[in-house]
DNA sequence: TAGATTGTTAATCGATTAACAATC
DNA sequence: TAGATTGTTAATCGATTAACAATC
């Protein structure tokens, strides 16, 4: 097999991976040390075969009649993913959301180094919020620009996204992870990943009314 | 056509439904009456047969050369998601991401109306946050029941979701919004809509790498 | 009228599932 | 060895896109 420049894969399967890599991690506390994707399917109600290509995705490799070596399918899985290494990322928007954000700690386990937080209003700047500095917006570029930030975290009302997500193209972010319910537009080669809890929960309340 | 008895809606075509309902409340407010699905779809760089698939599929029909009434596609899109009438929700896990969803007042726009807020951390029970009495958890099932209450939140830490989301079982509630990166298990029946913020970052980070 | 857009049917594309040989 | 499981190829399924007649 020659390998892929352009390595585009599906967001199914990538979902997907966070909740192999937490069942493993909870297999491994359990002092199981292999596992099936038989096994694996069947925690998710998936199929065994797609549980595989998800895996043969992340490059790890199984052994016949007994499956995969939980320790390195973990490790497979957390680079595949990017996450054995942390990105630091700036935040924009300290309001509820983004104050949930700064004090989830748990976020450099998946890639993620919050390493300071931005807002405009005059009352939050200067404050501390879980040990974070919030600082003014306007020194957003430069301080991004010279700590080389390839994350921004947008948190801020939808009516200030665009201008926040331009901010951050301006200071060479290269993804940016926004949870504005606003549709924001970026120039080609930046990632924009949209956390959008409305989309989840029309999901749940359509179901509901039927 | 006759009317589906079970009427079950593809995710992806479910998820844009807000994005659109964003758009056209944008359209109202500068005063555009009318909106073609070629407009929508260039907005968010779709097809524009998926855009009028998605809202055939809300029961508005539009006019040929014409397009859709803006205000009728508006209220056909939201009675479709259930989000012209607010259902109550009960939250359990006061900690950084409950209390940002108790602060975040939009949800009734979106169908939901959280009552109460419930922890089991004796620091917390009895405390107010943003008008919410905190209570032990201890009571949500006999409040949920007595209260006919239809959606649990759940925000709690991993370990503590599935407990969770067995009082909400047991109280009777019919779907639960779960935010703990951890799988659940409900029965059949529940609807269950998992809001992982793990999964959307692994999408970003796996980018990322590339 | 002319032509943009709807509504609808057919074609394509990609993700999931089924089948099965190889293997440990 | 026997048989469960991997790796891989083929079939299916569903979502997206293309084509096109009807219509305002």
């Amino acid at each position: 097999m020659t390998t892929k420049t352009s390595n585009t894969f599906s967001r199914s399967s990538l979902k997907r991976l966070p909740l192999y890599l937490h069942l493993l991690e909870n297999l491994t506390s359990q002092g199981v040390t292999s596992v099936s994707c038989t096994q694996i399917a069947k925690e998710f109600d998936l199929d065994p075969t797609l549980v595989r290509k998800d895996i043969e995705m992340t490059g790890e490799v199984g052994t016949a009649r007994v499956g995969f070596k939980i320790i390195s399918l973990i490790s497979k899985i957390k680079s595949f993913l990017g996450w054995d290494q942390q990105q630091d990322a700036f935040l924009v928007g300290v309001g509820n959301l983004g104050k949930a954000i700064l004090g989830y700690k748990d976020f450099n386990k998946y890639g993620l180094n919050v390493v300071a937080a931005f807002d405009n209003s005059p009352d939050k700047i200067g404050t501390k919020i879980f040990g974070y500095q919030i600082l003014s917006s306007s020194k957003f570029v430069n301080l991004a620009k010279r700590k080389k930030v390839t994350i921004g975290i947008i948190t801020v009302p939808a009516v200030f996204a665009q201008g926040a997500a331009d901010l951050m193209v301006e200071a060479g972010i290269k993804a940016i992870w926004n949870f504005a319910p606003a549709p924001l537009r970026v120039p080609d080669g930046i990632i924009l990943e949209n956390a959008r809890l409305t989309q989840s929960l029309a999901v749940l309340t359509n179901k509901l009314k039927s």
